[in-house]
DNA sequence: GGCGCGTCTGACAACGTTGTCAGCGGGTTA
DNA sequence: TAACCCGCTGACAACGTTGTCAGACGCGCC
């Protein structure tokens, strides 16, 4: 910026000006300064604005999510761009893993950058620890699952309503047998689309049968195995319900594999291409 | 970081020393220091601390990508957040969606906020703008397709010779008509398979009936539209080579959705779960 | 001619941090 | 005893920008 403001003769202050599109600059002074802009590829430096500005604000959202390359994540991210776009905002975004140390490293990482606002799908069982950020100025907001131990907005999916509506279609279908794949149990999504499971099963007269339940499947092989060995079993499940998008394809890429693809019902929660 | 400097009783640089694990700092105040920023829940300014910084580096990367949302950008953004987690460096990320503008829109928000470095996979017909950038300091990598008119380095798949075997696949399995669907024919990635078709079949001694081509594909519907027409054909194709991921799904959809799926052999490059 | 007002411009300090350098005290060496 | 070095600490300037304020100039009015 310097060098701008020497190059047309003008003050640091008068190139500032221009840049933020201030009004008070006359018509000379705004070409002689463009045209010098322009002559010396000057870029200004948003770290330094924003550490001055008296906003404070960096016109940056984190995003604190399971992983980025799942679909779910993608498309959050995705949709949150889109978002941010037209408001000028910039998003940076990191994986979790499931990894509560993950999490608040990701957290006062992003908080250590200054964003003005962190959307975060909470791992950790306590997000406690946030409010000195938020104190601090931080926004909050959860996706997916609701925070522990905080009081703060959450965007989360009918998990339990959404299950019980899934486990009725089977039912309606004349399924007797529900076999179901979940998550890792202490995750709140699914143990609340466990929940909505059981629900759909007891409030049709049926008793839910521990040994078709399969809880605690960590990614599509294991939901694979698990239906392979509920295809096996001396009296199989005539339907599955997948709680989870990955568990859903291991599911379906297992019945494939058995060539069961057709004589076996499959509903899985969430969605993918 | 005044308060925290004010509360251990010591100046603003031992803090910065305690922050920074400078080695000159006697054990006695790092604890005074440490219980202060403990105390006050101090959270150290980045923007402020790169911005001083002799090197200049924000521990940033910028990731302008063709879709967040898509299964290959997500796969892209882990892989490079997964390179930087150990590093230390944030990934910031953004959609181009084939719009020239705003690739340049969104490397200059990028540059703009002084990122060390940039992954870029381009979409405008040329990339020369970006000389500037680099010359004042701006790291920059392509991905997916080569960059037109900068000399730089990119990593890109292997398009024609895959295509080359995709199509030698089909050949090999009896088929003599094999329809083709690609995306736009100005992405170089597109035309780079195209050419591989047309290698392939010209190698087996064949020729390329135009009628069974479809390029300028834009997605999944274009994709299954475009299959339900070539089945249509008086004399249809007994493959398809789908040259994207995206057509791949939705040739595949089409299939499904005539029941052809087990008659109409079907090969796609890239991946999808 | 003097005054007030509005428009445009620049000098200066400040944002939160780190690089540079000088100073202090105490130990070691010639 | 003098000279020197080493470990530790803080004062100060600087990074690139913007907020504040004061000044210069032209214009119209009394």
């Amino acid at each position: 910026m310097r060098d701008v403001a020497a190059l047309a003769g003008v003050s640091l202050k008068t190139v500032s000006r221009v840049i933020n599109a201030e009004p008070a600059v006359s018509v000379d002074l705004l070409a002689r300064v463009e045209r010098a802009i322009e002559q010396l590829d000057y870029r200004p430096n948003l770290t330094a604005s924003s550490l001055r500005r008296s906003d404070g604000k960096t016109a940056t959202v984190g995003l604190v999510l399971e992983d980025l390359a799942n679909p779910y994540s993608a498309a959050v991210t995705r949709a949150v761009e889109d978002a941010a776009r037209p408001r000028r905002v910039t998003v940076v975004a990191g994986s979790v893993d499931e990894d509560p140390e993950r999490e608040r490293a990701l957290v006062h990482e992003f908080v250590a950058r200054r964003v003005d606002g962190l959307i975060v799908a909470p791992t950790a069982a306590d997000q406690s620890y946030l409010m000195a950020d938020r104190r601090a100025g931080t926004a909050f907001v959860f996706v997916d699952r609701p925070p522990n131990h905080l009081d703060a907005d959450a965007v989360v999916a009918a998990n339990r309503s959404g299950a019980v509506d899934g486990v009725r279609h089977l039912i309606a279908g004349g399924h007797r047998r529900i076999g179901f794949l979940g998550d890792l149990a202490t995750i709140s999504t699914a143990a609340d689309r466990f929940a909505g499971y059981v629900d759909a099963i007891e409030r049709a007269g049926m008793a839910v049968d521990a040994s078709i339940v399969r809880r605690d499947l960590r990614g599509g092989d294991a939901a694979r195995a698990a239906v392979d060995e509920l295809l096996r079993l001396a009296d199989p499940p005539t339907a599955i319900f997948a709680a989870q998008n990955i568990l859903g394809i291991g599911a379906f890429a297992a019945l494939r594999g058995l060539h069961r693809q057709f004589d076996v019902a499959l509903v899985g929660f969430d969605d993918f291409p």
